[in-house]
RNA sequence: CGCGGGGUAGAGCAGUCCGGUAGCUUGCCAGGCUCAUAACCUGGAGGUCGUGAGGUUCAAAUCCCACCCCCGCAACCA
């Protein structure tokens, strides 16, 4: 049997996640995981923080603490967020870990045996007063172009001309300020990406038609433009050791270690419980294992390209991508998120506002899969109203209410069915079909659009069965159509636990059934009377509550919406 | 001429690969229903599919060409 690995690009440790994270990779990748372990696949799904890098070392040095505790504090807090979220992750760990050091020397080891990693000197911005190398970025100065005096030393911002290091005036740290500065030359390991093209050319073309256009077309685009080395290695103190002489003071960068990263959680995975997993079996020699990636597109390079190079390299069969999940972003009010402008909403504040579920199932609808797509409250605001409040929710609280008055706490017996049911059951089967076939592809905006067509379906069916009518004329059908409605709730709370795994939850309880679910695998017609006559239910609040246009009006001024 | 993605009713999107009288959701208008959270159900109006009285074709949103506009990326922000 297919096992699914799934994994979630990793959001960097000190980052500040926002909407865009969570839509882009952590989101989708808990609900495919999700629908696949409700089928009864095996799955294993893993995520972490990337912990190294000059920004980690940097924000360490300014809270005063070592870098380490730095990276687990976030990382705590990371964590902390995405289970508010109800990210179903099965491991969350770190790229600084053990496990992940032993995986990436490995790594390393087969690829120089393999002739892929050569060296190469190159100039390096040096500041003597912090008696460090700075990046690129970390150098700014006056932009020779258009005389903005915070140019960073990769690009200008106001005017976005790319820059190298040198040509700014008045150079000096960003992290310091120290305008004692000079070049050095410094010593670093290339990754041979020129000698694996063809390779990479050939594989990536078994992709055409099969991974969404993003992901497939920007594979290609790096491909077409020639593969270049690409440098692994930098001078930081923070990351693992560079295992080789006359590099003491240098360490793996994080584009190397980070992808491998997912190698090195599973393994932290599997040391939790050393008897019963084993991570080989779903990294090395495991052609049973089919491994989805999730990922904003800035990652899909790396992530088709570079991460793919550098498994093949090692001339060892680790588990490959199989199918690469690429999102555009999702941009706030016609902007991008940011944490410097205060701009956006970040992960901590959306749990303040609402229940995970509504921003689950917002994003999910609203996911940038064919194009960058943007939030406002006001678009959010009506997707909530419409669709959970008034359709889904409406339509459960008005079954249980004309329950409760003409049946009491349980549900109704089943009488003869009309050609009502039987129309229902064959829209409820071809929903069904549809949703899950979307799921499968990871095609969510159209499974969702599937799953609010069920909703709909019964509004419809009790529109035109008019259960009220038949309570006062005959009850025997008024408790056949109830039966049916309520069965259609049991349906949707199992359709609807990937995407709301809490309102989920709720709905099994309001049907006094454990939280248990299942997938339909069998017709509509059978699947619909799972809940029998007699069976206990219970009264329940409203599920949803709606947004109402003064809310908007505070959270657009609270967020600093523009548009 | 750097590269890629996008431009389809007020808004958000599908359809474009494999040409065949333009579709979904929301919003708006009208009607139905009155069990329910002023909700639900039905119908209607609204688009020269970015531009070119461009090319191919019996037929173009879809294929070809030119141009305009928006967004992203550009290998050390990971």
């Amino acid at each position: 049997m297919t096992k699914h690995l799934i994994t979630s690009a990793l959001p960097y440790v000190n980052g500040l996640p926002h909407l865009g994270h969570l839509v882009g990779c952590l989101l989708p990748s808990d609900v495919y995981a999700r629908y696949l372990r409700q089928k009864g696949e095996q799955v294993l799904l893993v995520c972490g923080t990337d912990d190294h890098g000059t920004s980690s070392e940097v924000g360490a040095i300014k809270e005063g603490i070592n870098v380490r505790d730095y990276c687990k504090k976030y990382h705590d807090r990371q964590a902390a967020l995405y289970e508010g979220f109800n990210l179903s992750f099965d491991y969350f760990g770190q790229t600084s870990s053990e496990q992940n050091k032993e995986i990436v020397y490995r790594i390393f080891h087969d690829l120089e045996k393999n002739g892929l990693i050569e060296e190469r000197t190159t100039n390096q911005v040096y500041s003597i007063d912090e008696d460090r190398y700075l990046p690129d970025s970390y150098v700014i100065g006056t932009c020779p172009h258009c005389g903005y005096d915070k140019a960073k030393g990769d690009q200008c911002e106001n005017c976005t001309k790319l820059l190298d290091p040198t040509d700014l005036i008045n150079p000096r740290s960003s992290i310091s300020g120290s305008t004692n500065i000079e070049i050095r030359p410094t010593k670093h390991l290339f990754l041979q990406l020129p000698k694996m093209q063809k390779e990479l050319e050939n594989w990536i073309e078994t992709k055409r038609g099969i991974w969404p256009d993003i992901a497939y077309t920007t594979a290609k685009k790096w491909l077409k433009e020639g593969l270049k080395e690409r440098g692994i290695t930098r001078d930081l103190k923070w990351g693992f050791a560079v295992p080789r002489n006359g590099f003491e003071n240098k360490v793996f960068y994080v584009w190397f270690d980070a992808p491998i990263g997912y190698i090195g959680i599973t393994k932290q995975w599997a040391d939790m419980d050393k008897d019963n997993r084993n991570w080989e079996d779903w990294w090395l020699n495991a052609p049973d294992v089919r491994h989805t990636e999730f990922m904003g597109k800035d990652n899909i390079p790396f992530h088709s390209i570079t991460f793919p190079a550098t498994l093949r390299g090692s001339r060892e069969a680790w588990t490959e991508v199989s199918f690469l999940k690429g999102f555009n972003y999702l941009n706030f009010a016609g902007g991008k998120f940011s944490k410097s402008a205060q701009r956006g909403i970040f992960l901590d504040a959306a749990l303040e506002e609402f229940p995970a579920d509504y921003w689950r199932y917002w994003l999910m609808a609203n996911a940038p899969e064919s194009d960058d797509s943007s939030f406002s409250f006001e678009l959010f605001a009506s997707v909530i109203n419409k669709d959970l409040n008034d359709v889904l929710g409406n339509f459960i609280n008005r079954v249980l209410k004309m329950t409760f008055n003409n049946f009491g706490e349980q549900v109704p017996p089943m009488g003869d069915l009309t050609e009502d049911e039987t129309a229902l059951y064959e829209t409820v089967d071809e929903l069904v079909a549809s949703y899950t076939s979307y799921l499968d592809g990871l095609e969510f905006r159209k499974a969702m659009a599937a799953l609010r067509e069920l909703f709909v379906a019964g509004n419809n069916y009790i529109a035109k069965t008019e259960p009220w009518k038949a309570a006062k004329t005959d009850k025997a059908r008024a408790g056949t159509i109830l039966n049916t409605a309520l069965n259609l709730i049991y349906l949707y709370a199992n359709l609807s636990a990937p995407i709301m795994p809490q309102t989920a939850e709720k709905m099994l309880d309001v049907l006094n059934k454990p939280a248990n679910f299942v997938w339909p695998n069998e017709k509509a017609e059978s699947f619909l009377k799972t809940l029998k006559a007699g069976d206990k239910i219970n009264p329940s609040d409203p599920l949803f509550s709606k947004i109402t246009p003064e809310r908007q009006e505070e959270l657009r001024a609270k967020y600093k919406e523009t548009e």
